[in-house]
Parts: structure tokens; C-alpha cells; sequence
DNA sequence: CTTCCATCTGACCGATCGGTCAGGGTCTGA
DNA sequence: TCAGACCCTGACCGATCGGTCAGATGGAAG
């Protein structure tokens, strides 16, 4: 019998990303996680800095992709950016959800840390451009409560797979945003389109 | 001149909200609500039980509203539901802005505590009540967004004034919930079509 | 003046937190 | 056989947490 190689890294941030999620990351002690993946603590100090790079490292993939859609974003304006900011954004709660989940409700405190210098401004622009950069209150108080929304539904629907997730969540938003007057510039035409 | 009656117990109570909408509750010690004060840690304990306890107090007001809301919903459904339901808690959530602040995010761990004892089921109802008694993933998924998104969004938009948060928030949440069959008082535009 | 009570405080407690450190196994390649 | 890298651990550290307690203060009542 093969003996699999004891992922220990692999197991920590596991069981980091599941007490997280349930008991948030102050709430969540290093002994905790310890005692879930059978280890003393000192072996989760021994594979993580501390506590904060442990949670830098179990958010990196789900803050790569908000990255790269923040860049999709940059130029576009009006209904076109609504567009690409609901889609994208869904689509990266849906697949995240553990990650969204964690962040949802310590958003200030965790921001603090260095690791998130950027997310802030960074979900700043999101929201903005889900308000079709629209000044309205309207428009900004629609866009705040879709993201919120749309990050504590992740959290919560673990049992409804993705796809029917996200189309619910994209018919949800786009039903939501209020329209802007201006048209779509043009249709996303042969552009790097997603799929 | 009438030196006023330090009412130290109101002036606790008033500080640990700011502080608890800021830091969280978790995140928030005695000693921090004690400093903003003026006052020592143990007066704190000496005018509260425990910490538990000032959670308790600060939120009596707001949860007796919830409860009153509840009783209003009993018995009603479809879109009559739907409509008390949005009305009522977007009314909440504008009045109690701070204290719904402060139970998001720390939700799951809050309610564990004997005084929010019923808290969950009553938020479940009106979450139910809000997606019209419908068992529809879609309508469940747009009624769970909307409470999370308008609490969020209170705690948040502290500077828009009351009456203008009731109504975008209101707009939003007839706009953003899944019609069911029965007739509604504000008939959507037709230009929506769901299956 | 004495008594009483409400208010407030500094000192202290045990528990738990994140984090450090010296050292003990185990495997591998020279 | 032995050196060294890797993995892991118990013991320990200072800081901070929520909470307790004996006692100081000060005003009102007798």
C-alpha cells in the first residue's frame, strides 16, 4: 500500500480555510487548526510565517483573478462596464466562495495587513464600475449591496452547484443595476472576450 | 451652571457601538470602550454584567423591532409578503443602521449567545418571507443577496440621509426580487421577462 | 458625626493568544 | 558511517483577553 506523502502545507491551509470560513479568522486560533490537522502548532508556525501569511497564501489565487478583472475593467465605461463587473465578479464569488466567505465581515480589519494593500481601492473600482460609474446614490447603493450580497450568498448556498449559482446571482445582478442612460458603447465584439 | 448627570452607563453603551461597528465585536476589548470613556475597565463590568451583556443591551432596541416585524409577517404570502417583508427591514435596517453594523459578519458566532436566541429563526422567516414563500433556488438565492447587501449597505452609506437610503434601498429590493405568481401592487416593467 | 449606598478604581487572576526556540527524529547522499 | 537537510515537537514567552475583588470616594439621610 502506497503511503501518501503527508501534504502537511497542503492539509494546514485546508483546515485554515474551513475554520475560517465558520468562525472567522480572529475567532480561529492557531491551536485550532492545529488540532484539526493533527499537528502541534509550532508545525503550522514551521510551514507559515504566522498567522497573517497563512491567510495571504490561502487568499493569493482568489486575489490573482480579482486582479486580472480589475484590469478587464480599466476603460470601459457605462452599461459595458456594468457588464464585465456583474459577470466577473459572480463568476469569481462563485468560484471562491470558501475564500469570499472568509473575508466577509473582517473586510476593514484584514485590509490593514499588507498582504491586501490593494484590495481595497481595488474593490473600490469594482463597485464603481457595477454603478456604470454612475454618481447616483442609487446606482453606488445598488452596486454595494450586490457585491455584499452576492459575497455572504457564496458563503451560504454551499450545497447549490456553480453554474446554477452563478446564473442565478448574473440574472439577480443584472436585474438589480441600475440602468445607465448611456447605450452600450458597442457589443463586446471580437475584444479579449471572456468565455 | 447645571453640571450635568454623568450618565456613564449611556456614555459606555454609545462608545462600545461606535466601536463595535468599527472593530467588530471580538475585535473590540473592555479596555478599548473603557479608554474611549474616560473611565476604567472595571467600571465597565460594574455598570454591564459582562461583555455579553452590553451586546445584549445595545441591541434590545433593534431586535424588538425584528420581532414585531416577524409577527407582521405571520401569515401572509406571495407578494404581500414579499412587499411587508422588503418594506419592514429596509425601515429596520435604515433606523438601526449602527447595531446591524455591528451583527454583520460576526453573525453565525452572535447568535450562539442566549440573548440572540431566536434571532436565526426569525431572520430565516423573514428571508423566506422575502422570496415569497418560494422554494425556487433563484428566488431563495435573491432574497438571501438582498438582506446581506442592505445590511451591509447601511453600515456603509452613513452619509446619505435617511428618507434617500429607505428609498433607493426599497427601489432596489422590489427591483431585485424574484416576482412570483401572484399579482403584485407595483406591477414591474414589462420589459423584464423571466421564465 | 455617623451610616449607608451608589459609583468608581487599581491590582490582580486564570486563560488564551501569536510566536520563539532548542532539540529530537528520519531520510538521503556522500 | 556520518553530515546535513527537512519535518516536527514540547516547553516556554510576553501580551492581552474577560472578569473578580477589596477598598477609596463622595453625597444624602439619620
Amino acid at each position: 500500500m502506497v503511503r501518501a506523502v503527508p501534504d502537511t502545507h497542503g492539509e494546514i491551509l485546508a483546515a485554515a480555510a474551513r475554520q475560517f470560513t465558520v468562525t472567522g479568522y480572529r475567532g480561529t486560533s492557531l491551536q485550532d487548526i492545529a488540532r484539526e490537522v493533527g499537528c502541534s502548532k509550532a508545525t503550522v508556525l514551521y510551514h507559515f510565517a504566522n498567522k497573517e501569511a497563512l491567510l495571504a497564501e490561502l487568499m493569493a489565487p482568489a486575489i490573482e483573478v480579482l486582479r486580472s478583472l480589475d484590469e478587464q475593467l480599466t476603460g470601459l465605461t457605462g452599461a459595458a462596464a456594468q457588464e464585465v463587473a456583474a459577470q466577473g465578479f459572480v463568476d469569481l464569488a462563485v468560484r471562491f466562495r470558501q475564500e469570499i466567505a472568509v473575508l466577509r465581515g473582517e473586510f476593514p480589519e484584514l485590509l490593514c495587513q499588507p498582504a491586501f494593500a490593494h484590495i481595497q481601492e481595488i474593490s473600490d473600482r469594482l463597485r464603481d464600475a457595477l454603478a456604470g460609474h454612475s454618481d447616483r446614490p442609487g446606482a453606488r447603493i445598488a452596486a454595494l449591496v450586490l457585491l455584499a450580497g452576492i459575497s455572504e450568498a457564496c458563503g451560504e448556498f454551499a450545497d447549490i452547484p456553480d453554474d446554477e449559482l452563478r446564473l442565478a446571482l448574473l440574472t439577480l445582478a443584472r436585474r438589480a443595476v441600475e440602468p445607465v442612460d448611456a447605450p452600450l458603447p458597442h457589443p463586446p465584439t471580437t475584444e479579449d472576450k471572456d468565455s
